[in-house]
DNA sequence: GCCCGGATTTGATGCAGGTCAATGCCCCGT
DNA sequence: ACGGGGCATTGACCTGCATCAAATCCGGGC
């Protein structure tokens, strides 16, 4: 493990804050990993021995049912996972599988649960990580459940901009269908909702999308901080505190379309 | 504050393992309200001040945007809510009603803070806790995207029957609306997910649902304990831990008039 | 550069579930 | 007992999205 890793993962929020020593006894049980693309680093249902950190590539989480599968999330560095199955000591509700090449450094359950004990700072470090991720599930519930595939697109695209800081455009980091699951619907429907934005100046071309009329795309989208975390990941460290599932674009934009229920 | 009171606040997994003297600090600030049903305690986008704990009624739980409404989560005692918020000390992301007359202890979020960072039995405590909430977030995420609406409503009801270890009845401890919204439909499609339960034994008498025939049943909603909890609730004392998301009080509705109350 | 398999797109069609509207019911206050 | 308002149910209809089926694009291996 090279020093700057270690560097990256201390710099962590879960870890910044801790005493030196805490980290130090995370750490030296700790091993780092490299996995190829599509391996699946832990089933639903496994019990979990490992708090896991991303240090490079591309992780998805996802849930199955009945022969269904649905992406629940993706990850990109640096971030933790399955922290909450860690605390608690028990099975993973989801599966973690890789989607690119992966560099991970797995810690050791006990070690993490130790360390709450002993250093009062990294017990809230971790209680603020987790309240990050619950609240960032809350989003995305809401997301879910208050808006219609269309207007979960274009917010998926108001958020990468606003996260990236990327002018008009944005890379898709991952395979379509991937990003069609993670938004609740099927491929097809993914292509037919990119169309759809066409007339809000979206193009698509690859995986580089443009947002040519983000005013237009605003007022369709309705981007909204109580769903929507639009704070951009500092460059490369990323608390899963609040990051955990999404983010969205920038200030709220003006009322526009209103919608009709209820009368 | 009725000692009682004060036994089943100090029983909850949240306080069970913190020292006496966290607990006396903590609650030391806090002070019991009783509200009327359908009270507004808390609107999405607030800056949360308290750290909210159910006595006695029923809360729930929702997000609006657009002028649409989602119920996320129904609450009955004893639990706490707006943990995470309290944790961050930042903004709800989610308002709370009362859905009939509650009483609720309010300890302020400064205290809990407090008692985190010196109390790191506690701190540990709140972790499980968030640890539980976030999974119950998982858990309602599966659900809504892997399941249509009538298995979710079948599972809803096997969930409801294996938690309150009621015989071949359940009771609604709310009004169908309500149900219908936090199960991601309409009041309509709830009536006609109900009526499609018919052939599988089950049967709805106003707040009454009679399960006929759970092998019949269970075989159309498969209940998966990676979505479904199914772990009873411990009579009165509940941990939000990996119960956050669903639940149903047992309650009279009862309006009556605003009474306040401090310790 | 060429080929192959999977990913994406496009089109046609079906169904789950939302919307609108009407009716009946229950609870509650007068 | 009567009347009123909100909730639940039922029916008719429509929309959004899934499904099925091609056609086309694209990237990696040779």
């Amino acid at each position: 493990m090279r020093p700057s890793d270690l560097d990256r993962v201390q710099s962590l929020p879960l870890f910044a804050d801790a005493a030196p020593e805490t980290f130090r006894v995370a750490t030296a049980g700790a091993h780092l990993q490299r996995f190829p693309s599509g391996t699946t680093l832990l089933m639903e249902g496994d019990p979990v021995d490992f708090l896991y950190v991303l240090l490079d590539g591309q992780v998805e989480l996802h849930g199955t049912w009945n022969d269904r599968e649905t992406v629940l999330s993706i990850l990109r560095p640096v971030s933790t996972f399955i922290l909450a199955a860690v605390v608690l000591d028990t099975d993973a509700l989801m599966s973690a599988r890789t989607l690119e090449r992966c560099e991970i450094l797995m810690i050791p359950g006990d070690a993490i649960r130790t360390a709450m004990r002993l250093d009062s700072r990294f017990g809230m470090a971790v209680s603020r990580d987790l309240a990050g991720a619950f609240r960032g599930m809350v989003r995305c519930n809401k997301n879910m459940k208050l808006r219609n595939s269309t207007e979960r697109l274009a917010n998926y695209l108001l958020t990468q901009r606003a996260t990236h800081n990327s002018g008009g455009t944005v890379r898709l980091h991952h395979e379509k269908r991937v990003l069609a699951s993670l938004l609740g619907m099927t491929p097809e429907n993914l292509s037919r909702s990119f169309a759809a934005l066409q007339p809000y100046g979206v193009t698509v071309n690859g995986s580089v999308v443009t947002l040519g009329n983000l005013t237009a795309l605003a007022q369709l989208a309705k981007p909204d901080p109580l769903i929507d975390n639009h704070a951009p990941r500092g460059g490369d460290i990323v608390a899963e505190a609040d990051a955990e599932v999404w983010s969205t674009a920038q200030g709220r934009a003006a009322p526009s379309i209103v919608r009709l229920q209820h009368s």
